[in-house]
DNA sequence: TTGCGTGCAAAGGTTTTGCATGGCA
DNA sequence: TGCCATGCAAAACCTTTGCACGCAA
């Protein structure tokens, strides 16, 4: 596939790939590229254009319906380890260990499931904001 | 809060109980309860409510980005356990075993996460659809 | 020059809300 | 009778799409 580098993609990819620890909604990918001077529509275009390409990722905020979208890298082996997301901050984390493929062997053999790791994410809430609450 | 009991909301209590292993957009139970003669203004309201007072649950379905209920009754003890859903058929199978315990206690443990098991679901293909699969 | 990327506006689809009416207690 | 629930339609909302133009290669 063909790909022209335009400054509008530049920009969209810099700014995720910078933050690669946090997600955001389209429109805050709007304000946020190229000053807000880059169309809705592209913004959109670019960033599905990057979810085919598992560049970034898009998850659904529960509270606030919208989508939000975080950059996990082009080499990341995204499908076979499992994924740990913040409920509070919207942290990803990358759990592979090998407690994890264990845990997926135990689904397949004992519960006859076989496990797309990609795609199932596990929210809860990271250490860092549970030490907050506690605090509070 | 007081509640009166009509026809509609028993039709989509009934409907949601009779399928815990289902769960379904707000369209589709539109379609079901009442022969599709109740309005969706009063689904979603009925919905919404039902969620507030976690009779049901409400998650989003990534693909589809549409909102998806499914009942957990009053007393379930979903929060307790992995949910895995099979990506072919739609089958949630609620996996409450002991692995499942302990491997929620290695993220706790190892990685600081405190897993929330009742939003967390696994995605991936069920012994029946992938042994259907095999035939093929 | 080719054809992808863009911006604008309009359309699309889901969920929410306003308001008058209907029905439970 | 008092109030909640309902239905309809419109609104609100996020996202996608059509189309003509601009720009990278």
């Amino acid at each position: 596939m063909k790909q022209y580098k335009t400054a509008g993609r530049e920009k969209l990819l810099s700014f995720l790939s910078r933050n690669p620890d946090r997600h955001f909604t389209a429109e805050e990918i709007c304000l946020a590229v190229h000053g807000g001077e880059m169309g809705q529509s592209s913004v959109y275009r670019q960033l599905s254009e990057l979810c085919a390409n598992d560049i970034v990722r898009k998850f659904r905020d529960e509270e606030t319906a919208k989508t939000r979208y975080q950059y996990v890298g082009e080499n990341c082996d995204c499908r076979s380890h499992f994924h740990a997301k913040c409920l509070r901050c919207g942290k990803l984390e990358h759990i592979a260990c090998g407690d994890s493929v264990e845990f997926a062997e135990h689904l397949f053999a004992e519960h006859g499931f076989s496990i797309d790791c990609g795609q199932s994410i596990l929210y809860g809430v990271c250490a860092r904001c549970r030490a907050k609450e506690v605090r509070a």
